[in-house]
Formats: structure tokens, sequence, C-alpha cells
DNA sequence: CTACTTTGTTGGAGCGCTCCAAACAGTTGT
DNA sequence: ACAACTGTTTGGAGCGCTCCAACAAAGTAG
């Protein structure tokens, strides 16, 4: 910056101004300005510039983990919002471990980013609220009962119940819903099945198959449904992945779908998006949850307000080719 | 870090040397730093520590794209060597755009990381270079023809020889490929298809269809390909994601896999292994090839080395369920 | 012509750390 | 008792910037 500033026969503080873009600076000085450091190839120091100024700019972003296509369209919404702010995105994956996540957010923590996002994060409720102490921070698809932190999710339970409407507007009522056991969301979704089931007044009908969001669980819950005295006509199952194994097992067993059994996800990955899968799911917008992510802490950042805002985004029904009538 | 030492009694230097855990420090004061560090929340200030010692210990990584896995997979190799090593890692997408991974780099030359890793960058060449100009850089998956940067790649042609010779020894003749068009590798894969099939002595079968690594541009050269006077009994498309695509419309089309045609993609990415896709492909060691580039980054990094090596590695076949005896 | 604004520009303090030379406190050897 | 160590500790300079009060120059009003 020295050398720009004799270069360009001005003082440092000018040079400071020119590459903030300041309004304050003459058309000839920041001309000056430029082309000199154009001629070194001059590029500001953001540690001084953060360490002088308290600000960063930035906005950390901890992923749950990077191999979960959901994560991955997140922050696409994350940075396009935070672009249009003014901020700049860096991210970190929690490689879907408790150590990793806490590791990703000591790391931005040390580096004093302007606010913290995470996206479906694993670590306990206090840990978060541990994070939500030190800095400004907004939690993506994960809840906590504290008020140390803004929360964007999408309702679980609308989601679910559109399935089931979905379902049954097709004619089924024999629906059997594929647990996601402690995963994110999970719980909201069961739940929504139930509360569905009731509102059509199939109570009856309902049964629930335990499953951990993984593709083997979706496999091994048509196991446990198929061959049985009574199979259902149609399963709600509580993510893509878990669908997909889901499907492919009902496929091994020689049924096919839509015809002979309806099948549901959740998430609409690029996953379900695939024309060889074709799963009729449910979307959670997450290019606008990312996008009010952002904007909840760009608010934050600027006005200085409280945590504890928590919005709750409705989810639409995607439909392609694993529903069809019952028969 | 003034606090710390008061309440320890001891200078702000030796607060420093404890949160660096230098050996020469006491047993008895380095407790005490501690203790009082534990009491007030104190969390050193990664841009002042940087500042000061003008060295980040972070690493940059600029991805590609988030969305395509083969690049998560990348990162966690990346990211477990650069732990070994003592070094943090810091992630940021492209989003398959030049204007986005150039701006993903700029920021981490501004951050002055001490070294940066570019996964399938899609910058030109000379854009490259004068990233590597201005810091020590290595390239996944893409090589550039000057010196300013060490290289990784997968040896592409073997790989394609891989899948030729894994479809002639299954007796297979008439094997077509699927181009990957401007895309990373897709050249060197299309080069090594020619190459193995005249070393069978096919060259008068070999047949190139355009495609650009997309699901729909899979599914395109299967049109093309089928319904021909004579179609092949085995196709080697270029990636996973555009043999996905190809294997739909052979399913559409009626055909059964492995039965009718063979089909091999490439990369082993998380699709692949799908139960539901069981895709015959081309594996890439991403975790060693993410691994080796961080070894060369801190190499450079400790041993004020030179850059331009360029480590190739190869690649090795999957066979799943999409690849069968010729009729 | 003086007083007052407005517009640009500047030197210097300070952000929170690291690094270095120098100081200090105990040994140990002679 | 003194020099020569070894192992710890410390004050202060400096990293590259921003911010602020102060200032110079030029315009405006009375």
């Amino acid at each position: 910056m020295e050398d720009v500033a004799e270069r360009a026969g001005v003082s440092r503080a000018l040079v400071s101004l020119v590459m903030r873009d300041s309004p304050k600076v003459s058309e000839k000085s920041r001309e000056a300005v430029l082309k000199a450091a154009g001629q070194i190839g001059y590029r500001p120091n953001l540690m001084a510039r953060s360490l002088a100024s308290q600000r960063t700019m930035t906005i950390g972003l901890v992923l749950n983990d990077l191999h979960n296509p959901f994560f991955a369209e997140l922050a696409d919404g994350v940075h396009n919002a935070a672009v249009d702010a003014g901020y700049r995105v860096v991210i970190n994956s929690g490689f879907g471990t408790a150590e990793g996540e806490s590791g990703a957010a000591a790391t931005f923590l040390e580096y004093r980013v302007d606010g913290l996002i995470m996206a479906g994060p694993v670590l306990s409720d206090s840990q978060i609220e541990n994070i939500g102490d030190e800095t400004r921070l907004v939690l993506i698809a994960r809840e906590i009962p504290m008020r140390t932190a803004d929360m964007v999710t999408n309702d679980d339970a609308v989601g679910a119940q559109l399935a089931i409407d979905h379902l049954v507007s097709l004619g089924h009522t024999e629906i059997a819903h594929v647990d996601g056991g402690v995963g994110a969301g999970a719980a909201g979704r069961r739940a929504g099945y139930v509360q569905a089931m009731k509102a059509h007044g199939l109570d009856r009908s309902v049964r629930i198959v335990p499953g951990d969001f993984t593709e083997s669980s979706g496999a091994a819950a048509i196991d446990r449904l198929i061959g049985h005295d009574s199979p259902p006509s149609a399963i709600f199952v509580a993510n893509d992945l878990s669908a997909t194994g889901a499907l492919h097992r009902l496929e091994q067993l020689g049924l096919s779908l839509p015809e002979d059994i309806s099948l549901v996800g959740y998430d609409n990955t690029a996953l379900a998006a695939l024309g060889h899968i074709a799963l009729t799911t449910v979307n959670q917008p997450r290019e606008l949850m990312g996008g009010l992510a952002v904007k909840m802490l760009t608010d934050r950042i600027e006005s200085g307000g409280e945590a504890g805002t928590h919005e709750v985004i409705a989810p639409t029904l995607v439909v392609r080719s694993t529903t069809g009538p019952a028969r």
C-alpha cells in the first residue's frame, strides 16, 4: 500500500479510501491510485483490513455434509443472497460429525466472521448455544429451544401432509411411513404423517417403520413392509436417499411403480430429479431458505438486533413418476 | 489477550507462547494462562495472528461445483490430509462459472491463505497462471501448460483403456463412446478409448457420439446410437451423470442391462453406487488425489520449492451390474 | 475582504497478535 | 565466589490496514 501511495504521489490514507471506493476522492487521484495499484499488482490484505476495521464482510457457512446434495443447493441460495448484500461467503464442511462441525465453527470464530450460518448441524443444543453466544448465528434445518440463534426451517408436518393428501387423492388408504430416526426433520415428518392420516380418517392404517435416512434403511424397510399380510399400496419415506433404497428393493421384488405401489420421498434433491429415479417428493425451497438465512443475518449485523427469530417455510409437492392411482 | 495476561499474572508474550503451545513455557505458567483464558472465554484472533506471523496455516480449496459429488469426495481427501499436516481448510465453490471461480480465488488471495488448491477449474490457462503467480497453487483434475502450478490428475487414457479392456474381455466388439465435449478429462478419455480400440484391433468399430457430461446428453446419445443399422453392444460414457441419462433412455427403449447392452461410466461418484443404478464405472481415487495435492502444497510451503510437479494417478475399474457378457 | 462551507487530503494512533533481543532466575562447574 | 550455562520470561517494534481529527484549497455569502 505504501508503494502504491508513493507511485501515485499520494498518502497511504488516500489509497485506502480508493480501495474502499469512497465517494470523497477526486477523479484524478482515484485514477492515479488505480493505475499505480494495477502496475504493481497490489491486492489489499484482508487480514489487515479486518483487523483495523473490525469487520470482515464475510459470512461463514458450515454445512452438515458436502456429500448431501441438499446442502449444496442451500449453499447456492446463501451465496447469491450474500453477494447481493455485499458479503462474501466461505464454506466449511462438518463432514457429518460433531467434531468436524465444531472444528469448522471454531475456524470461523477465530476468523471473526461477521456472521455464521449452520445448515443441519449435528451438534448438541448446548454446543450450538455456545457458538451463538460468540457470534451472530443462524440455523437452517435445525431448531433449538434457546433464543441465541435465528432459525429457518421448512414445515415438515405440512410437507408430510402434502404427501399424504396427494396419495389419498389418488385413492390410497393403506399408506405406510418409513421414518428418519433422529435425523433433522424426521420427527416433524412423522408427526405430520400421523396427523394427516387421522385427518383423512385413516387412523387405523397408520404404520411406521424405523429408518435413518440411509439408502440401506430404505431397502430394509421394504423388506419389513412387503410380504406382510396386508402390504401398503403407498409408502411415504422420510427422505429421498432412503426412498431410493426403497425404490430399488421394490423393483427387485418385481413390483413396478407406480402401477403396483406408490412412493413419495422428501427433500427433492437432484437424485429425485434423475430420469431413472423420477421420484415424487416434497420440495424444500432451499434457495429461498438460504436467502432468508442471509437476510436474517445481515439484518442483525447491520442493525444489531436480537436473535431468536424463527422463520418456517412452506414446502411444496413435486409429482414425478413414482406415484399413481391406487388399484 | 491483555486480559488473559493480567489475570494469569504474566506478560502478553507469554500468553502468546502458550496459545501456540511452545515447549519453552513452564508447566506452571502454562496452566495459569490456560485457566485464565478459559475463564474469560478467550479465543485467539486469527486475523491478528496471521498479520503478525505472515502465515495463516490455512489452505483454500476452490471446488468447481458443490453439486457434483466428485468434488465433495475430493474435499474429504484434502481436508483429512490438511488436518494431519496441521493446516485448516476453507472451501469456496466456483458454482461452475468462471466469474464465480475467480471470485472465490480472489477471496482466498485477499485472505492470504498459505496455499490454494483448485479442483476442476473452468478458468482459462492464463487466468490460472495469474493466480499461480500470486500464491502457491495446486490443480486437481486440470492441466495447464505453464509451470506456475503443481498438478494432480488421473490418467484418463488409462481409465478409458480399463473400461474397454473389460468390455472386450466380456466379448464385446461393437463398443461406442459417448463423449464429454470440452469437460475436464473428456479429451483424454476419448483418446484412450480410440487407442484401446485400436489395440484390440477394433479400429473399424470406433464410434464416438458427442456429449457434454450432462444427463440429457447421455439420453440424447442413446437416441443416436440405437435404432441404427448396427447398434453397439456396449457403450462407454465419459462420466457417471451422463451414463445415468443413457441408462434411463435404454430402459425406456425396452432394453435391459446387462443382458441387451452393457454400459460403463467414469468417476465412480456416489450416484454410480446407488443400488438402483449400480453402474460399472472407472474410479478416480479422489481421497488419494486430494491428499496428494495437500502434500505437494505443504511441501512447497515448508521448503519453498518450485512449482511444476505433475502427478498422474492410475484409476481403477469398479464392476457393478451394468456390464455383462456380449450375446 | 473576511468568515464560513465544502471538498479533498493527510499524518498518526491503534486493531490483536508474533517475534526478537535482552533480562532474569536458577543450576552447575571450577 | 564467579563465570558459564540452561531454561523462562518480558518489553517493544512491527505486520498492513482503517479511522479520525486536522488541515489545505477552493468556492460562497455577507
